[in-house]
DNA sequence: GGGCAATTGTGGACAGTGTTCACTTTTCGG
DNA sequence: CCGAAAAGTGAACACTGTCCACAATTGCCC
């Protein structure tokens, strides 16, 4: 199977990866002007191929949207894996309880920062919120959502957070990361530097941690 | 002056009021359909007048955008506000301080809820965070992220917050509820039922305040 | 008052977008 | 091996934002 990433000129009619390659140009266009720059005719231009050839793969543009959304969902939850790898299960549940709240939050800050476009684009569109699908997770199979219920089951284990405060808890603790990323990036805090809504940051997950309970 | 508000064909060649209508026109797109539905040639269609008569009061699309999207803005801040007018100072100064900052929060979800598209329109595209431009006020004269700051203040000067924990706490708060708010309205918790939203709303606030100080 | 310039609108055009239809080329399975 | 399904092409349409030159209107200044 040909891998035809880009503009040489292929000698074949078939493309042989077209639906990727469209995907991969999307995403590009999406990590560099957010989910309103990812423009179908230009997907095509960038394989090398008539714009209506992408209607063999995608019902139209907001379905190829939606694949190039999947995959920045992905990444998110990649960079929250990353963060949370950083800590292992040591003797002391509660501490690792609250390190894994904290990477959680942390990693998906970062990534707000880091990749700017793409974490808009993940977030644009209404993607169903318990869903195993492959394509929106990383390594371990879980997508954000659920690497937060994760970090939160360990709090309510480690008896930092009794059942009924459990209960809703990842919405509580995902508004506050994700309406500081939104504020920062396309809100009244974009012209904040980095380091400074990282350190919001901070002080919001510890916020987020005492007042949950 | 004639409000030529719409279709009825004016005879006179001037239209008189066209900028306004324009707003006006853009603001009830984006009432329906958030930002990416404020169409500039619809606009001046509903105002009876050619696409190009646009350029003589805006300097393009984006300029027309901004325009609608300070008119959200203030409708935004009216909400707070109506919903901060439902509770007096009364000599307990603590809970005027508590219920002002719950009517902040309460004030800007519910709006949320009621207004999508106004909402989503309003916090697009980055506006200035510090401004006493008009449009962007209310009633009283100031925008949400003022009204945030004045219930916060009242909570220092009651001595709920000490004055180390109320620097840069209108972001923290803020963060919460807008999160939940975009959550709630293009992100994953968009098919929950609004009360529900509105109940972790509730609970969202009570977390910011026990977990600033 | 009368004329002239700035304002505010018009008409026509262009590039770019998503999308559809009819058609051609290639692949692959019975 | 051949015929149907899959995958890409070409031309067209409606829509968008935007620019140009030009026409109507207003109002200001002498």
């Amino acid at each position: 199977m040909k891998k035809n990433t880009s503009l040489e000129k292929r000698k074949t009619f078939r493309h042989g990866d077209l639906r990727n390659a469209l995907v991969t140009a999307g995403l590009e266009m999406a990590r560099a002007g957010g989910p309103n720059a990812v423009i179908l005719r230009e997907a095509t231009r960038q394989a090398g191929v008539a714009p209506n050839a992408a209607y063999r793969h995608f019902a139209g543009q907001a379905e190829l949207l939606d694949a190039v959304r999947a995959a920045c969902l992905s990444r998110v939850a990649a960079a929250i894996e990353d963060e949370m790898k950083k800590n292992k299960a040591g003797r002391n549940p509660q501490a690792f309880a609250r390190k894994s709240l904290h990477a959680v939050g942390m990693g998906y800050l970062g990534f707000a920062m880091r990749e700017p476009g793409m974490f808009r684009t993940a977030f644009s569109v209404p993607p169903p919120v318990h869903s195993p699908d492959p394509a929106h997770t990383a390594s371990m199979g879980l997508n954000p959502f659920q690497l937060l219920s994760l970090a939160l089951d360990r709090m309510q284990e480690s008896g930092l957070l009794n059942r009924k405060d459990r209960k809703g808890a990842e919405y509580l603790a995902w508004s506050t990361v994700h309406g500081l990323a939104l504020l920062a990036l396309e809100g009244p805090l974009h012209k904040m530097p980095r380091e400074m809504v990282l350190a919001l940051g901070e002080r919001l997950v510890v916020m987020v941690e005492r007042g949950l309970s």
